[in-house]
DNA sequence: AACTTAGTTCGATAATCATCAAACTAAAAA
DNA sequence: TTTTTAGTTTGATGATTATCGAACTAAGTT
């Protein structure tokens, strides 16, 4: 098989990650509200913005660093997220802007 | 403030249908392969080209179409497809040529 | 040590979805 | 009229997924 094809594929896969990790409403909403608040947030403070249960929260929150959406940083028991802008920028230029 | 919030959740509604349709591989290859061909394709062009069944390829054609991703053009019983650019800059600006 | 805080994992449930063959519709061709 | 062509719909199946509470881990606090 052609190298090319194998790339185009595996490219083709974490599209369609980060496509799924977008196609759903609290995702999309988490991802929204860490864009708007241009900083970190943490999962206690998106569950109370957004009124999600802490493990529902939790489980987007991995989906979304599953598929490289965004940075973690970890302080304890405290996990800090924001957008990796360079995914964006790789596979979806100029969405951000479009929310 | 009311109306806005309504306006975006329809957006959201909006966006999480496109990105749902894009989120799968073959709806993926047929958006590459129209994107490339830069011109009208029918479903059994489409489906011999990406070897997938008839009653597959035409699923998937009615999902890209529900979503305002592709224009249909009727000609007798056939169907030619082409992709709708105005959704794509709305949406996903910059996406295509991420391809 | 006991308690609180932050988040993860598990179990169960309900819903959506991709696939194909087969049966179907409608139009063009022979 | 009969046949071919293009695509749709149906029914069945297997797979994935979103959600919540409850139980859990790990770290900090009193």
């Amino acid at each position: 098989m052609d190298i090319e094809l194998q790339q185009q594929a595996a490219d083709d896969q974490r599209r369609i990650a980060i496509f799924k990790a977008l196609a759903e409403e609290n995702r999309l909403r988490i991802i929204r509200v860490l864009y708007q608040a241009q900083r970190e947030m943490t999962c206690s403070e998106v569950g109370a913005q957004l009124n999600i249960s802490k493990s529902t929260v939790s489980y987007h929150f991995k989906a979304l660093r599953l598929v490289g959406l965004t940075n973690t940083r970890q302080v304890a028991q405290t996990k800090y997220l924001s957008l990796r802008s360079a995914t964006f920028e790789q596979y979806l230029p100029g969405f951000l802007a479009t929310l």
